[in-house]
DNA sequence: GCGACAG
DNA sequence: ATCTTGTCGC
């Protein structure tokens, strides 16, 4: 039987940018989180099938004890190469299905990737949250945009990240001897408050517990 | 024109 | 991201 054919990309980099360009001015940088904080959650993208395949975890933690409530897996057909600097266009769908089978709707998101730290001010956390229009922050591993000195060696330690004369995120060191971590806001969370947050959600790894839970989930070879 | 370039 | 075992260092 024909197999159908897959709605795929139309290639138009310019204007998939031109676009990144008019949701970057809809994110907000003020922090507009829900009084007591009770759901945080982590969002990550792993492949199967040698790519064809998306595969995206999200993780539902308590915010006081950091435990893990619920986690979701969605799979769905890739339909876009990865380019950088619109890493969210190939990713977000697939976030987007597995946030749809949560059972629980989160107050906070930590999606591993950049938030404002891009070059048009539209990470894959920042669309994730001018998307849902949830409070979202962006926990990346390396830097796409901007440049900072390094941090100091003790936990806690952070550089501001700029661009073009502003600063776009804080590059954070989270663990000692380990490579920092790019933070940065992705929608409806101050500067300020990603990082607090971040930190608030480490427990003696690299990775904050949300992205570090939904990391495991999302690159496991054995995931059925 | 040359290099950089999240996941 | 992904292909992959052992190995160096704290």
């Amino acid at each position: 039987m024909a197999v159908p054919a897959l709605p795929e990309w139309d290639g138009d980099v310019a204007a998939a940018r031109a676009l990144q360009v008019t949701l970057a001015q809809q994110v907000s940088l003020q922090d507009e989180l829900p009084a007591p904080l009770r759901y945080l959650a982590g969002f990550d993208v792993g492949f199967e099938d040698e790519g064809a395949t998306t595969r995206a975890a999200a993780v539902v933690l308590d915010a006081d004890t950091l435990q893990p409530l619920e986690s979701q897996v969605a799979r769905i057909p890739t339909r876009m190469p990865y380019i950088p600097g619109l890493l969210s266009f190939r990713e977000l769908p697939a976030l987007l299905a597995a946030l749809d089978r949560l059972e629980r709707q989160p107050d906070l998101v930590f999606v591993d990737g950049h938030g404002i730290a891009h070059p048009r001010g539209l990470g894959i956390a920042a669309h994730f949250g001018v998307a849902t229009g949830l409070p979202s922050i962006g926990v990346a591993k390396k830097v796409l945009a901007g440049q900072h000195e390094p941090p100091g060696p003790t936990p806690g330690d952070r550089s501001p990240l700029r661009y073009r004369g502003r600063v776009i995120g804080t590059v954070l060191r989270s663990k000692a001897r380990c490579l920092p971590l790019i933070v940065s806001p992705g929608h409806k969370v101050s500067m300020e408050t990603a990082v607090a947050q971040v930190l608030r959600c480490l427990r003696g790894y690299r990775l904050p517990e949300p992205t570090r839970l939904a990391d495991r989930l999302a690159s496991r070879r054995d995931t059925k």
